[in-house]
DNA sequence: GTCTATAACCTGATAGAC
DNA sequence: GTCTATCAGGTTATAGAC
């Protein structure tokens, strides 16, 4: 991939978390990264395909990320509080789950764009139910768990504090 | 209130929270309510008076709702429970809770808007904190309920399915 | 790869007639 | 209250030069 289209993905996914998918385009992309909307589209094709590629990207770096955290923490708790500190590291740097958010808007989203988005909550509650498991608890509280720090997210930033997350990982601490 | 106005308010709530913000204009609200956007600007002068109104008017009935639950149902768990069923009422209807879509799109809402939203969550976890004291459960769990329930409608509708926020229901019963 | 130029369309908003 | 007419600006997208 160019470095182009990197940086291009980057500033795109950057805009989008931090103010909606509607702030997001074609003309503004093109400023970010000094170049024009239509040299943005030589590398994007349509809007569309830029959104592919933005959701592509993002669950890659996400379960990436989930992979890390399983070689680097052994204990099934403390892998579960990470995750909860991932979406805080999100809430601090004054953005959103770009799935959380896209998932909200997925009427101007194309069929590709979707299902990149069901892949990500499906893969996100597989890696919480492992960890379910292992710590005998029931499984189908993976569900409550990413649901949670979901909408956490979202309400936190809202308000620009740091509730809504803290107490997940309090609660998750206590089961 | 003028009917027209009532109508507008109606039409507008609901293609939000079926299509997301951008789906709102004042031509295509109009169209639906059989007036021009003109007309429409008449009622609500700009589209940061529209919104406002439509917060307004969503968290009056929502609370309004939450009211008669507190009338109709006196055992805890089970308002609990009523309050789970309120919003897979909304997923069956295929829509999304107004507050939590406009919450990950704050930054195109005046400071009106947000303070209305912020509302929101505040006495939404109120009236959940309260039933969970009588429980002699924690109170913090409130801030986890309430985020659960956005984050679940919000994943639940992706899918099409009803799983997260039967999910949510299960546990609630488990506690 | 990036540019200019332009098309075709949609957006919120306003002025003024009825 | 509702209309027509219109505006200035933003949007995706394409054609063709460099």
């Amino acid at each position: 991939m160019s470095q182009k289209r990197e940086d291009l993905i980057k500033i795109a996914t950057n805009t989008i978390q931090k103010s909606g998918i509607n702030k997001l385009t074609m003309r503004e992309l093109g400023n970010a990264a000094n170049i024009k909307s239509s040299s943005v589209m030589y590398h994007f094709k349509n809007k569309d395909g830029l959104m592919n590629e933005l959701v592509k990207v993002y669950n890659e770096n996400f379960f990436n990320y989930l992979e890390e955290i399983n070689i680097q923490t052994i204990e099934p708790k403390k892998r579960l509080e990470k995750l909860v500190n991932l979406f805080e590291s999100v809430l601090e740097e004054d953005k959103l789950c770009l799935c959380g958010m896209l998932a909200s808007e997925s009427d101007n989203l194309d069929i590709t764009s979707k299902e990149y988005l069901k892949e990500f909550f499906f893969n996100l509650d597989e890696w919480i139910e492992k960890n379910l498991i292992l710590l005998n608890l029931d499984k189908s509280l993976s569900k409550v768990i990413s649901s949670s720090l979901e909408g956490a997210l979202l309400v936190d930033k809202l308000e620009n504090k740091n509730i809504r997350l803290q107490a997940i990982k309090q609660w998750i601490r206590s089961l």
